[in-house]
DNA sequence: GATGAATGAGATTTCATTCAT
DNA sequence: TATGAATGAAATCTCATTCAT
C-alpha cells in the first residue's frame, strides 16, 4: 500500500515532468510547475529524485525500458529481415504519433542535455539502437543484406532518418506528410539501399 | 578601419561563443565567459547582439550563409544526380570533421533552442535542406530516381542520417568509424534506395 | 501561527523598506539592504512583494489605510466645521512628527514615483484628501464657509500647505519653527480665509 | 562665435533634458536619450556638465534665475501687499501653465532628488520663496497683515498650496478646474486668512 | 572641442534545493 | 513521508562615464 502510493506519486511526477519539459524545454521548466501539475509539494519531488537532471534521466530510462520491451516483443513475432525492419519503423513512428509529448522530450531535450549530465551513460539508448543492428546482422546472415554494410553505422543511418522525420513532424504546425507515408518511404529507401544486388535481381526477375 | 575593428569584434564574439556553447551548452554558458574569451567587456557584447539568444541565432545564420554558399558552389561543379548527391554528403561530413565545435553547437544547441526563440523562422536551415531536394528532383527528371520518392520527405531522411552520424561522431570519445566510411555507406544506401529499379536492372545487366 | 509568522515577515520588510527608502530614496535603495535590515534573505522579499515598486506601493497603501482610519475616527469625535478642521491639521502634523521616516517616504518618494507605476490608481491618497473636502462641505452646509470656495480645490490648498510645511520640517536640519506653531498658523489662515464674511462680521461685532 | 556655439549646445542639452526628465523622470531618463534629442554625442554632454545630477541642478538653477528675475520685475510694478501677492500667484500659475514640462521637472524630480545631490544647497529655491515672505513683511508694515503670521511659515503655506494645485494640474488628465479659478481661490483664502481683522472690519465697513 | 565605442560595476530577480514542522 | 516557506547564489543586462581618435 505504502509502496503503491509511492509508485503512484513517482509516476505522477514523471508524467507531469514529461508534459512540462515538452512544453517549455528542460531549462525553461520549473520544479514548481512540475510539482503543481503532479499535485505534490515542491519538496516531495526531492524524495523521489535526486535533482532536476535526475527527473529527465529517470523519465528517459523508464520510458525506454517500456519501449524497448514493447518493440522487441513485436519484432520477435515477425519473421525475416525485411518484415522485422518494417515493423521496427512502424513501431517507432507509432510511438511518436501516439505520445507526442514524450517524443518531444526524448528527441529534443535529452539530446541536448545528456552531454551535461555527469554519470549518465546512455545505455538505454544504445540498447534501442541495437535492436536495429541485430536485425541488419540477421539480414546479412540470411544473405539479404550486403556484407559491406556496417551494422553499427547502418543502425544510426536508419535511426537518424526516423528521428529527423519525427522531429519535423513533432515541431511543424502543418503536418504536410503523414507519418505513415514517411515511414513507407524510409522503409523503401533503406531496405532497397541495403539489399544485396544479386538477390535484388533474383527478386526482380 | 572603424568598420574593420567593428567586424573584428563581432567575429571574435561569435567565435568565442561557438567555443563556449560547444563546451558547456547554451544554457550553461555564461555571457562573462564569452566576453572573457573574446577579450571584450561583458557590456560590449550587447552592442553587437540583442541578448544571449541573439548570439546563438546570429552564430547559426552567419555560419549557415557561408556553408550554403560553399556547398552550392561545389555541387554546381558536379554533373548528374549521383555525383551531386555524393558531393553533398562529402561536404556535409567534411564540415563536421573540420570544425567540431561549430558542429556541436549547430547540431545540439540549436535544435534544442530554436523551439523557444520566438520570431526565429529557421529559413537558413530550410535553405540548406532544399539543396538536397533540388538534387533529388533533378534525379527524378533524369529518370534516375523513382517517382514515388517525395523529395520533401527524402531530404529529411538523408539529412537525418547525416546528422545522426555526425552527432555520434561529435559526441563519442572513441571514433569507431571514420566519417569517410560512414559517408560512403550513407551514399550507397540512400542512392541505391531511391534509384529507379528499371535503371537498376539495366545498370546491373 | 503560520499566519502570524507570515505577517510578521511582511511587516518587517515594510518597516525595513520605510527606513531604507527614507534614508536613500527609492532609486538609491537596494533590495539587499532592505532584506538585511529585515533579517530575511533577498529572495524572501519576492514571496511577499511582486517587485521593488510593489514594496513602495504596498507600504503606502498599508500606512494610508491605518492613517485614514485613525484620522476619520478622531474627526468624528469633534463637532463643527472649525474643530474638525483644526483636528485634521493637528493629526496630520502629528503623524509627520511622530514617524519621520514614514513621512519622508510618503512625501518624497511616492510623489516622485507614482507617475511611473502603471496601474496604480492612487485611490488611497484620494480618500485622504476627501476627508478635507467632506469637512469643507459640512462647513458650507453650516453656513460657515463661503459658497464660492470649491471643495475640490480647497482640499488641495490645505493639503499642499500642510505637505510643504511637513516636507520642510522633514528635510531641514535645524527645525526653526515647531510643527505646532506652523499648524496653528495654517489653521488660522485657512479657516479665516474660507469663512463667510457675514459670519465674520457678526463674530467680530 | 565659439562661445555662441558653446551656449547653443549647452542650452540644447538643458532643453532636451527638461523634456526627457519630464517624460520619464530623472532616474528613468538615459543620458543617451538626452544626447540624441539634443543632437550631440553622449560624450559631449560631459563637456558641459559634470554628471547626470549636474544636468538636473543646472537646469533648475538656470530656469530659476530666469523665473525669479521675471517674477520680481513684475511684482515691482504692482503696489500694495494684496496686488503684489495676487500677481505672484498669477505669475506662478502662468509659468506652470505655459511650460508644463519644466514644471513637471521642477515639481517632481527636483523635490525627490535634491536630498541626494551632495553639495546642492537649494539657494535658488529659497530665493524664490523669499519673494513671498518679502511681500508678507511689507503687508505687515502696511498694517494689513496680522503680526502673528510668521512670514517664514506663511511663505511655505502659500507655496505649498500653489505647488499642490500645480502638481495636480500637471499630472491629472482631465483638468477639472482651471488654473485661473484655482488661483483666484488660493488668493481669496490666503489673503483673507492673513488680513488683520481690524482692517477687515474697516474695509468691510 | 566633439565623438561614440567600449567599459565594467552593480542590482534585480529567479529558482533549485533545503529543512523545520 | 509530505510540505512549502525560506534561502541565497548566481547571471543577465543596463547605462553612466571615459578616452582614444
Amino acid at each position: 500500500m505504502q509502496n503503491k502510493e509511492h509508485n503512484d506519486k513517482r509516476e505522477r511526477i514523471i508524467k507531469a515532468a514529461t508534459q512540462v519539459f515538452a512544453q517549455n524545454g528542460f531549462y525553461n521548466s520549473k520544479i514548481s510547475q512540475i510539482a503543481k501539475l503532479a499535485k505534490v509539494a515542491d519538496g516531495t519531488i526531492y524524495l523521489y529524485f535526486k535533482n532536476k537532471d535526475d527527473i529527465l534521466i529517470s523519465l528517459f530510462e523508464d520510458e525506454m525500458n517500456k519501449i524497448i520491451k514493447n518493440v522487441r516483443d513485436e519484432i520477435a513475432q515477425e519473421s525475416g529481415f525485411e518484415n522485422k525492419l518494417r515493423k521496427f519503423i512502424e513501431k517507432h513512428l507509432n510511438l511518436i504519433g501516439e505520445n507526442r509529448q514524450l517524443a518531444e522530450v526524448m528527441q529534443i531535450e535529452l539530446r541536448q542535455s545528456h552531454k551535461f549530465m555527469k554519470g549518465y551513460s546512455g545505455t538505454k539508448f544504445s540498447d534501442y539502437l541495437n535492436i536495429i543492428s541485430t536485425i541488419i546482422i540477421q539480414g546479412q546472415k540470411e544473405g539479404k543484406v550486403r556484407q559491406d554494410i556496417v551494422p553499427g553505422v547502418a543502425k544510426r543511418i536508419l535511426f537518424g532518418a526516423l528521428d529527423e522525420i519525427s522531429s519535423y513532424w513533432v515541431l511543424s504546425k502543418n503536418k504536410k506528410y503523414s507519418l505513415q507515408l514517411s515511414g513507407k518511404i524510409i522503409g523503401d529507401i533503406f531496405i532497397d539501399g541495403v539489399l544485396n544486388p544479386d538477390k535484388n535481381l533474383v527478386s526482380a526477375g
